[in-house]
DNA sequence: CCGACACTCAAGTAAATTCTTGACTGTTCT
DNA sequence: AGAACAGTCAAGAATTTACTTGAGTGTCGG
């Protein structure tokens, strides 16, 4: 029987999962600014307080999130590694992207419109 | 009965869940070391291609991917703005969780750091 | 000890997502 | 012109998601 797993290397498919909703955002901003029980994260949002712990194990289990219980109140608070490895694999897809931009290769090799080459656009 | 509430930035909902399938960050990837187009984007992939047109589909509503189709050819191409936006929300809310770690250390080793008037006056 | 508190678990439902198939449109090649 | 190519559209099935309600467990304050 596996009772916790600490094995929880995050997958990218459950770290954007995890983010693609606006209440897990909102979570994820109320703890930006510092850790929060259960019951506060459900403060401000509209719906039930089981649903709010539903939330909150999905982004456990993208490992953005932390949590800790003592006694009967359950502590989140931000993971920031994996937020860094999101930033990552973001940042080095742009940076590819754009290093490829610097090679000009493809962009030029469209074939022009049969007219005359205007190369100046006033 | 749809049910949402707290939009912060339509667009981040979109992008994320774009973000959040395999097959469309493997689209990304490719994307990212230049433009291609949609039957080339199908080939590594073992899905029909209208599943993969639906998949692109969803990245150019998130803005991550722009299309343009000249014949009977659609180009996609990455969009940069797009996947440094997301960047920057994600840097920003582990920038806020990271200064409230080293604030609270400072707080618990001093009593208060004088507030000096900045002069930034670029 | 007792009741309020802070979750926790299970089951069920409505809606969204992902992928398929089959028919179809518009382009390019020969 | 006809065949092949590149994509488009629509409908439908299997699965997942985001909730709900109702009942239960363990913990603390008085």
């Amino acid at each position: 029987m596996v009772k916790r797993m600490l094995n929880h290397q995050p997958s990218l498919d459950r770290v954007f999962h995890a983010l693609a909703d606006p209440t897990r955002r909102a979570i994820v901003e109320r703890l930006a600014l510092g850790q929060a029980p259960v019951s506060e994260l459900a403060k401000p949002l509209t719906m039930s307080l089981a649903a709010v712990v539903q939330h909150i194990q999905i982004l456990e289990q993208s490992g953005l999130v932390v949590t800790h219980k003592a006694g009967r109140v359950r502590t989140c608070r931000i993971e920031p590694r994996t937020l860094q490895a999101v930033e990552t694999w973001i940042a080095q897809r742009r940076g590819l992207w754009e290093r490829r931009l610097d090679r000009l290769g493809e962009l030029l090799a469209e074939p022009a419109p049969a007219t005359e080459a205007a190369k100046d656009t006033p």
